[in-house]
DNA sequence: CGCACCTTTGAATTGTGTCAATAGCAGTGG
DNA sequence: CCACTGCTATTGACACAATTCAAAGGTGCG
């Protein structure tokens, strides 16, 4: 559902089903050829890419610096951001294993990348990465799809950054990593959180202060485990997912075991609230 | 600087130079060959479009709808946003002569659009967008290229979002819709506001009582000037830009008058600063 | 000239940031 | 194995920026 500023993993378009019905639609599936077409557009590019480590604190790129490489993430997990002048950062965005890092026209990079724990990058030099686009002329167009899928994500991030509660912020945040896991390989109940208290809160737009007592008060709420710190479990995904879309509160709502007396009470009042479409 | 999703007009890259240097760097000239080229494609689809007339508060797409028509605005303003459930909104774009409306690849739109005006639409069947982007092999190139500039602009609103306080956020937009005006024709000093102030509070993530309330104190502070609810005047760049971008709060810096006793402090304690690269 | 809506201003409330201190945990070295 | 060091995370007390509630101007239009 979300990832970051392109850099979506190619696998984006074939994440998680979302409803229900058993089976895809027509358009769903012409996007599964895409994204397959585009994997091996990518394989390809890997393939004739050079491969880099790093180590966790290591910055990858830095904003305004000339934008002379791409790189595919091969393994481990990345955090891009911004800075303002007086060094309040804004993380745009996490990255992992198959998402594309630093694709830009633009002659500079517009944001900063560092490594969050071990890193493998299979990096290319901008020209080589420009000249596949002219020789395959379907490519610019997988990467156009691509982008497009960001542009929503961002979007997305944006409801959250400006609209959303901290307690909304966190529980949205969760089931994005959540769902990350879920479009691959586990079972989406148990979550890796391989950034710090302070990466989270520079991506939600919080004080680690607050991201802390936010995850401490969904557990307490029984919604949540915090196995360690870098760990934790989902035990209630309904209310977590109610809560993130800033659903009507729990009026005890479909879920049997009403939620605790929680005022997690909305940002806007009533006459700030917009008309919503029947649809 | 900034524009909106998926919609940054065209002319976004030979957007306003920013710095003072004289000349342009091979870079930028680039950048202004790829743009006439992107016009010229897209004055090719204006003609092969068929031209619709809405009226202020008119809807042009919903969310969620199927993403069936691609349109260039040829005249007026759009707002572009995303509702929560409970009726919250976050406006992540407005949207002007020149810009792309409803470019997708997935299969609905994944926000809403309505006119704040009188609005001219070129639309075009998203088939025949899509043969286009077939036949012209190097117009997908120049899309993906707008994409990405649509992308840095994304992230740059979430710094506004996540990082910036009410006077921040309200001096970035005037700049932002100054720059808007200045890389087209006037001088960027007076700037209409064809949008309410719920509408700038739903983009800036505030609400109307704050907008109102900073424009005021921008205002005493001699920084601007508000002619009518929907004209402002700049009386004071250098300081808005300082303050937009959280440079050096005024210790009297470079400017004269000193600033009144300001206080428009920081968002973020000092030990929530990150260290700003030398660069 | 009166309705409808938008904007501005005032007063009170509160979510989240700030400041401060303690707890948890990993790595190092004696 | 334990003390020591350096981080990161958690928790508490308090402050304040921005929201909520409320009401008074403005402005445009039929």
């Amino acid at each position: 559902m979300s990832r970051a500023m392109f850099s979506t993993s190619y696998s984006a378009a074939k994440a998680p089903n979302g409803g229900a019905q058993g089976l895809l639609s027509g358009e769903r599936q012409a996007a599964n050829v895409c994204a397959a077409i585009l994997a091996e557009d990518i394989g390809y590019m890997t393939k004739i890419a050079v491969s880099q480590h790093f180590s966790a604190g290591q910055t990858l790129l830095n904003e305004g610096e000339p934008a002379s490489r791409f790189a595919i993430i091969g393994e481990g997990a990345v955090k891009i951001y911004k800075l303002m002048l007086d060094g309040r950062r804004q993380i745009t965005g996490f990255l992992f294993a198959g998402d594309l890092l630093g694709l830009t026209f633009a002659p500079d990079y517009s944001y900063s990348a560092e490594a969050l724990g071990e890193v493998r990058l299979h990096r290319l030099p901008r020209q080589q990465f420009e000249r596949l686009l002219d020789e395959r002329p379907a490519m610019a167009r997988h990467f156009l799809a691509l982008a497009s899928t960001e542009l929503a994500a961002a979007q997305t991030q944006m409801v959250l950054l400006g609209r959303k509660s901290a307690d909304e912020k966190i529980a949205s945040f969760v089931l994005m990593l959540s769902d990350r896991e879920l479009s691959r390989d586990r079972n989406g109940r148990t979550i890796d959180l391989p950034m710090t208290r302070t990466d989270i809160a520079d991506y939600l737009g919080l004080t680690t202060e607050t991201v802390s007592r936010t995850f401490t008060r969904l557990k307490n709420r029984g919604w949540i485990a915090l196995e360690t710190a870098g760990l934790i479990t989902i035990l209630d995904r309904d209310a977590l997912a109610n809560l993130a879309e800033g659903g009507d509160m729990p009026e005890t709502g479909g879920r049997v075991f009403a939620s605790p007396g929680f005022g997690a009470r909305p940002i806007l009042r009533s006459s700030h609230r917009h008309e919503v479409r029947a649809a």
